[in-house]
DNA sequence: ATGCTCAAGGTAACCGGTGTCATATTTCGC
DNA sequence: GCGAAATATGACACCGGTTACCTTGAGCAT
């Protein structure tokens, strides 16, 4: 092991030493035992092209040898910007939460960037300002929208003005940059209204999140055009605007099973409103899924944990926060980023017990 | 509103002047429009008690005007800490997380101190120097451990040796430093044993986690010797150590209800391993309440949406965790910080529809 | 008047890196 | 074998703050 120390005398006192040993080596450290100057340490940190394969050697064996990481404070001094990730988020599900985290914590492993999570009122007076202070603050090297942040064009509009890089996540495509995420919610709605249509159903219902929620519109109209395609129509009646809230299942659930005729399958913007159908449906005295069938969309935990354990759409949401942390420290010039498989992060079924053939 | 400029001597070009106000104001803005030196600037931002009144008042007219923060980053650098807490934490589950990230965030609101998670595997092999590397890198501010994190002896001598403070929580105090939060988990037991006596119970069962949890153990604990104290004894049959997972749960309950006499209450130490029982109930055929009681621990979210919803014990997680991040900011030689009225973050019974009286 | 203390503020170096530009060393064409 | 271009490296200022230390002037005892 090298002694680190700040001249190139040394002193023969323990104490002194173990102070040494404590100090974190700095790139002076480094270029004083490689014999070469900190710029060239530092050309070396940041793969220059200008550095002698020779040199490059050398310097990277006392880096090794030190356990030399250079200070991510200092770097962002010098860079103008830092090396924290932001995840600016307001939706109230904490399984999408820790699984959108899971995600970009995930990309961001091993790179030497850290995240920083942020979640925010909409609403409050204060909100874009706010937005503001934190990301001019901090320097962030870039920010992860997930909906319906995702879908604030204010907020995307002050990002761009002050120059901070940020990749959208949200069903459809909101602008032409690459800076996004798509996640094709309405594949997940086709899906379950080709499940239903398989096992027999004639009356459907549908109860959707806020259709200012562009998850929400896609979710319905993907489970509403594969009806339609299949010459099923949808009466206005069946077709209600929840608040992605358990309560809200509730009551558009109670509502919809007092319609003549009751509808055999119910589909819902997200497990929570599916809890709250399962609710009503056991105070209307109907069994599930003999009576009447509930699909979700989501597939969190919960899902499997209701009774009975709920048929729904795995959204990725890991897979997808994974891939927009990956594009957002890759860079947008890296083809790679984007060539990412599909398939893997698109919406799909998940039959569980909740669905099934409509009995006659 | 005052020009920004490098130099004393302004431009009128336009373009120069929009560049000017792009750039946020420094350290340097202000101390040259405040007439003073940089030095008393940085006095008067750390309220150091040298700086005459007027000059004080007349550099803070100047920030304000200005709107001027100071950048973070170099701070940090000079102080030799950053402005970041961590939270460090193993727990799967996402609503735990979630509420314990918001507790956080609320103390650290205003405070210019910024929160970075990090999800880790404390049976990794690298964990340990993983987690030297993370906190001596950022130069964490200090670090939030929520259980199990918090029972990590290894880690807590880590953080010690690297100087870097911590607040554990736990449910139990587990060193003599107040750097603790401590949830009294036990107390949450004895209300559930006290709740189910009330209604008559006789037969009990109990589904621990995994007793290498001290939350675990002592939900137990709490459980156990108030039945004790009421002259009521439980079999070692009827003491199962589960897994805090729904099929743990599931597989506990099942043979809990194979055992003669039949349990007519189970309490179990967290909602997941309920919402098992419920399934094992209705495998069994049996109705909850009237056969069967059935209480869980944490009151997250899944307990109102499980049916019947379930009485549980109400955990404060995110009081606990804004009042470890204050601890944690406001530094522990200052009194208030530990001046929180104790109830407030006391486990307390949340009555819901599984669990009544025993009919005989 | 002299010396001493202490409040108030300034100067310069430093924290640990990077940008700019100049300089030294190769490489290569002819 | 020589000059130009390309490659490789260093010197120095700078990013935006803070620490260490010095200066100044006022108040007060001697």
């Amino acid at each position: 092991m090298t002694v680190i120390s700040k001249t190139a005398a040394g002193s023969a006192e323990g104490s002194t030493e173990t102070e040494r040993d404590r100090r974190r080596p700095t790139i002076n450290d480094i270029a004083r035992l490689a014999a070469v100057s900190k710029k060239t340490v530092s050309r070396v940190i940041n793969e220059s092209p200008f550095v002698k394969e020779e040199t490059r050697a050398r310097v990277n064996a006392v880096i090794d040898e030190l356990g030399y990481v250079p200070d991510p404070q200092a770097r962002g001094l010098a860079f103008r910007r830092s090396f924290l990730v932001g995840m600016i988020y307001d939706n109230p599900n904490p399984q999408y939460v820790v699984n959108m985290q899971q995600g970009i914590l995930d990309a961001l492993k091993g790179s030497g960037y850290e995240l920083i999570i942020r979640p925010v009122v909409r609403s409050d007076p204060n909100f874009l300002s706010d937005m503001r202070a934190f990301v001019e603050r901090q320097k962030l090297f870039g920010v992860v929208l997930p909906p319906s942040v995702s879908e604030d064009e204010r907020l995307a509009a002050l990002l761009n003005e002050i120059d901070c890089p940020y990749v959208r996540i949200a069903s459809v495509p909101l602008d032409e940059a690459e800076s996004m995420v798509v996640t094709h919610d309405h594949m997940g709605g086709e899906a379950v209204a080709k499940h239903l249509l398989a096992h027999g159903h004639k009356v459907f219902a549908h109860i959707s999140g806020p259709l200012t929620f562009r998850s929400a519109h896609e979710r319905r109209r993907g489970f509403c055009e594969a009806l339609a395609a299949a010459g099923v129509s949808l009466p206005d009646a069946y077709v209600m605007e929840g608040a992605y809230t358990f309560e809200s299942g509730m009551a558009c659930g109670e509502a919809l099973l007092a319609l003549s005729p009751r509808p055999t399958a119910i589909f819902t913007g997200n497990d929570e409103m599916a809890s709250g159908v399962l609710q009503a449906a056991r105070k209307a005295g109907l069994r599930v899924p003999e009576d009447l069938s509930v699909v979700g969309f989501d597939d969190f935990q919960i899902a499997s944990r209701l009774w009975p354990p709920l048929t729904t759409v795995h959204a990725p949401t890991t897979d997808v926060g994974r891939i927009a942390a990956d594009r957002l420290i890759r860079g947008e010039d890296d083809g790679r980023a984007r060539r990412y498989d599909p398939d893997s992060i698109l919406p799909y079924l998940v039959v569980r017990e909740s669905s099934g053939p409509a009995l006659a």
